[in-house]
Parts: structure tokens; sequence; C-alpha cells
DNA sequence: CCCGGCTCTGTTATCGTTAACCTAAACGGA
DNA sequence: TCCGTTTAGGTTAACGATAACAGAGCCGGG
């Protein structure tokens, strides 16, 4: 018989049926404390079939933890926040915590916005992946003042008190580009920013750094997308951008032979446009992306991109986070920062160039 | 100057140092019951100054409301999903519900622990994305009898209390399909499933019909992918799946001159097959994907696919879930299946062959 | 035989917030 | 002037769970 209860089951219900204190549910349910065998297993069964289930509400306002982390990422569809959410959770899953994930898609306002749920819920840390934004990160250092443990993945932010795991994309945007230079590419453009947004962006910098040290000048014509709305822009419509940006390169009197592309999907979309203007990558145009997300591999030519540590980020960032919330909230913050590699494939090298 | 507390600020710290009582600050905070604009300023003033924050978990309790969702999607990954994700935050943030989402990416404990998570913490609500099981249904069914308002999304579970919104995937395989067999193809095959595994997945089973429809035989090596893993694999690494599976197609003394693929990604990876194998599309093999994401019409050839309106399914979720979490929680169930649209591009058409 | 320690369970107070109830002053119309 | 209404704010008791303490029975060693 299937109960019609509106109102969920509490330990007091179940101390009733099983003719116990609901300290003695508790007991049982904890695994905490002396209960008889006999005792724990009649009201195990009891709460059995009343399909209980803790208040977490209760629970976590009376211990003062929830056994949950909450963790803000900009863009759900972006394979690199995937990634990285999946190194968070492994690590998580083990140590017996919850994940609750909130999305702050367009604006620093909703990045606010999300701190504040999760740190109202009372998460016992937040993990953030967003980009750093004047309001975000005053909220942020607030939050953190107040106590509550955070972890910063490739936030350009930095707190006393608060964990950074990063990729060295400035090294990873140079090498990548110096790869260019090495195969003798002169007009190399970047598909992805302004040149006046761009200072945020690592790889960006890594870019104009490589020109700089090679003796290559920054034809600012060569550098396109971004719209000055790049930042809120959803993540896969990069590729769109890329798309775009591609063919206002190909309609300058003069275009790069090499394009390095901010992110892989908006390589894929250059690619795809340099293939409907009937050229050949990379005979004609050489073409760098950035992430080495799965497709990468299996484009046609294959990408030549820049690999990050995606998941180990992920998993260093939550291990920072655990660490503060069981151990010393007051530690020093700790800095990581992995390496990226250059993975070289089809799309920058002349097949049959090398072996 | 910057307090140091370990513990966060209460409404009884700010009501000492406003020397007034908790209750007048709650009702300040709740602009609830009268309050002179003397106090409610000072109040504020003090709140401010501490960086006062209310405890969610408490306020929770004591309202039995937390003014929070909680969804479960099964790949973070994937862009159908996020488009989702999109839909339904649009609505509850008009309505100030907060968003968590639950990720259950491997198997049915991860779903049912993702359920878990989000009832015990009492979300006023669950709107569930992911692909049924046999323990996640029943855990569903525990949940929704015990009250909580469940939405699904695109999930084959029924329950007189739970909404249902789907897309018409039966009819979008079965359009697909037939567009195919107009074009005059015989040997159709299909990449992403496995023809046992097949049975849940209702664009398979819609190809299946239009063939029968049309006196075709189902060639069951034209049925590849899947491997058994397939529900368990992360979405967009079903690309790899797509190129895996099309080369096995190809390999066949009699492979297909069209090729069906569970999803855009799928196709994509099959595309890139395709290409590799240095056949053209559709010329030599036609190609048709699955659920128009972005990607899909920058691809070259530009990818023939189906189009669900994924926002609109989202928003559909969200309100039904509103209306059942702010009404009659017991009402009957409401349905509301979305049409698909083909989306008919190069991959199946021969350029100029239509104007 | 007594006492210390283990086992089992109950009692009380509390986490932070708010609904419900209550008091009391100020106000305004008859 | 009187009384009902509005304004202002305090008091009490929960919401559901658990930490801390307390007490009662039992066991075994000195």
């Amino acid at each position: 018989m299937k109960r019609l209860s509106k109102k969920p089951v509490t330990l007091a219900d179940i101390a009733a049926q099983a003719d116990v204190t609901p300290m003695t549910v508790s007991r049982v349910m904890n695994q905490s404390g002396y209960v008889h065998v006999d005792t724990r297993e009649r009201v195990l069964r009891v709460a059995r079939q009343m399909n209980y289930r803790p208040n977490g509400l209760a629970r976590g306002l009376k211990i003062q933890r929830t056994e949950t982390v909450g963790m803000v990422i900009g863009d759900i569809a972006n394979p690199f926040a995937a990634e990285l959410t999946r190194g968070v959770r492994e690590v998580l899953e083990a140590r017996g915590y919850t994940l609750f994930i909130c999305i702050s898609e367009h604006s620093a306002k909703e990045d606010v916005q999300a701190f504040d749920s999760l740190a109202d819920h009372r998460v016992d840390g937040i993990i953030v992946a967003t980009r750093a934004s004047q309001s975000g990160n005053e909220r942020l250092e607030e939050l953190i003042d107040s106590g509550v443990p955070v972890s910063l993945i490739g936030r350009d932010f930095h707190h006393a008190q608060a964990d950074l795991v990063s990729a060295d994309n400035l090294k990873g945007g140079y090498d990548a580009t110096r790869h260019l230079i090495a195969a003798g590419h002169k007009r190399i453009g970047f598909i992805g920013v302004s040149v006046t947004d761009g200072v945020r962006l690592k790889r960006f910098q890594g870019y104009l750094e490589a020109l700089k040290d090679h003796g290559l000048d920054v034809a600012e014509d060569l550098v396109v997308g971004g719209r000055n709305v790049a930042d809120q822009m959803p993540g896969y419509s990069t590729e769109e951008m890329g798309f775009d940006g591609m063919q206002r390169l190909l309609e300058l009197k003069d275009p790069p032979t090499a394009v390095f592309a901010r992110n892989d999907f908006t390589a894929m979309g250059a690619l795809n446009a340099i293939k409907r203007a009937g050229l050949r990558i990379p005979e004609d145009i050489a073409l760098m992306g950035y992430d080495d997300i799965p497709l990468a591999s299996h484009t046609s030519p294959a990408l030549t991109t820049v690999r990050q540590p995606t998941r180990d980020q992920g998993k260093a960032a939550a291990e920072f986070l655990l660490r503060r919330i069981e151990g010393d909230r007051e530690q020093p913050r700790e800095e990581k920062a992995f390496p990226c590699e250059l993975v070289i494939r089809e799309s920058t090298t002349v097949i049959g160039y090398q072996n």
C-alpha cells in the first residue's frame, strides 16, 4: 500500500512507530553511539518501510556541514568545463561529497548570484571556474573573508585564502605560435578576441609575445573576432565566431598564411570556412586550435592544438578544496600551474612532411 | 577593517548590534510585517556592515521551501543537455528560483545518488533529463510518491504525478529515414546502437519503422556502434563511435549508400571517417545526423539533420514543475511532445540538385 | 561485595529562522 | 472622548536533527 503523505517522514515518525526516541533512530541512521542489535534492526525495518530520507537542511543546520560542494561554471556546453567537472566529481565522490553545479552563463551578475545561492545554502566549499569580473571578484572576496573555502580554476583573481589551479596558457599560446613561426609563417592571424579584450586571455598574450620575440609585427587586422561580446557568448557558438572570423581574414587583400584560433571550436569554424573557400589546410593556410577536445583528432585534416590537462586541474581544485574544508581553513593559498602540451597533427604540417 | 570571524553572522548578531530582536531583523530582511523606517535603515546598515547572508538551511527548514530546483543531466558536455538547461534556467530565474545541477554520467547508481542528494537537500522540485534505468525509475517513483514534484524530459518513465516533456523522436527518426529512402537509397546504415540496445532509442525505432513501411529489410550488419556501452559513454565521445562505426561500415563488402547517425556528434565522426576513406558526401555516401547542434550547419558539407526544439523542452519542463510546486501537487500528469523538424542541408543532397 | 567501565537509551538544549500570537502606542473619525 | 484600526516590535514555539549529558543495567576484577 502506497503512502500518500504530503509531509515527509521524520525521525520522530519512525521513533513513534518503533517505540524508541528520535535520538535512538538518529544513532541508527548515523551508526554512531551504542544501539542494541534488535533495536537497530527494528528501527531500520520501520525506516525502510516508511521510506525515510534524512532532512539535509535540519542535519546541516545542526552539524554545520552539508557534505556538499558547489561549482560555478560559465558554459555548460564547453567540453573544457565538462572535463573539469569530471575531475572534480571524481575526487568529491570518492570522499563522500555531493557536487551541485551552478551556471553563470551571461554576466558577472549571474556569477554573483551563483556564489550567493551556493553560499546561502551553506555548501561546504565552492569551486569557481568562471572568468574574472569586477563585481564577481568583490563578492568572492567577501565570501572568502567570511570563511567559505574557495578554490579557483583558471580565474585571474588572487586571495590569501583561496587556492588556485591553472594551466600555463601563456606558455601554451607562446609554444603554439612559435610552432607556426618555425614552419616559416610570417603572417599569423588570431581568431577569438579583439586586441583590447585580449589582455585577459593568456594564450593570446603568449601569441603576442612569441611574435615579438621573433621580430614579427602584430598586424591588427589579423586579430579578429570577439565583437566585444566574446566573453558573453555560450562557448560552443564560438564555432560561428571562428567561421565568421576566418571569412573576414580571407577577405583581406593580404590574408594570413597561418591562423591561431582561441579554442578548438573556433578552429573548427575556421576550418570549415577555409574549406568553403576552396583552400587547402595546411598548404594554403595552417590552422592551430587550443584545448584538444576529442573532436580535434578527427577533423580532416586532424587539428594541431594545445592540450591542457583539464581533468587534472579539476581534480587538483577539488583536492585543494577538501584540504581546506577538512583541515585548516586559514592555511595560506596554494597554487598549481599545469603545463600545456603542443599536439602536432595535420593542420599545421604538410602531410608526409614528417614521418 | 576585515572580520576574521569563523562563524557566519546570524540574525541574532545583527539584532544585538542594532538593539532589536532577531524577529525584527527577520522582518526587515523579508520585507514582511511592520518595521519603522528608522529601524529598518539601522538594521540594514548593520547587516550590510557585518556582511550578513541568510542561512538557507535554517530558513528552508522553517518555511519548508528552499526556492531551489534540482536538475539531473547525464552528460554535461552534450550541447543538447546544455540547451535544455538554458531553457530551464530562463524560466526559473524569472521566477526567482535557483537551479542546482547534478551530473549522472555513468550509471543508474549515479542517477539514484543524484535524486537522493537533491531530495535530501530539499530542493522544491526535480527536473530529470537522464535516460531511464531500472533502479533509477524505482527510486524516482518513491520520490514522486512521497510528494516531491518531478518533471521529466525525454525519459521513458511514467507516473501519474510526474509531467513529461519530449520531442517526437520516433517521427523524427522516421522522417529522416524516409528522406534518405526518397533519395533512392536502399542500403541505409545506422550508427550508434546495437540492435538489441535500440529498443529504447525512439529515433532508431523510427528508422526501423520507415524501412519496414517502405519494404526494405533491416540488415543487421548495417547497424553498428553501441558496443553495449553506448549508454554509458560521455556524450561527445560518441563522436569516436561515429568514426569507428563508419570505418566498420566501409569495410563491409557491400557498404551502405546512406548512413543515419544517432546524433550529430556521431555524424561528425562518421563524416571524418568517410573523408579519410576518400569518398564524397553525399555522392558516394549520404549522411544524416540528429539534433542540429550549431556545428552541424558549418561542417563541409553541411549536415542534414533533425532539429528538436530543445530550449522549448527545457522551458516547458520548468513551467510544468513550477506549476506543481506552487499549485496543486497532486494534479494529474501533463504531457507535451514537441515536433521535430527535418533540416535538409548538403550531406544528403547532391549540390545543385535542388535549387 | 563493591566499583569502574562498558552498553544501551532517554532527556535537554541548540543550530538560525520565522509563523503565530501578543502588547502597546499612535491615529482618526463619530 | 472613546474605540477600532493601523503601526511597531517583542515573546514563544516550532522546523528536524544531533551533541552533550545523564542514568540504568550488566560485567568482571580486586
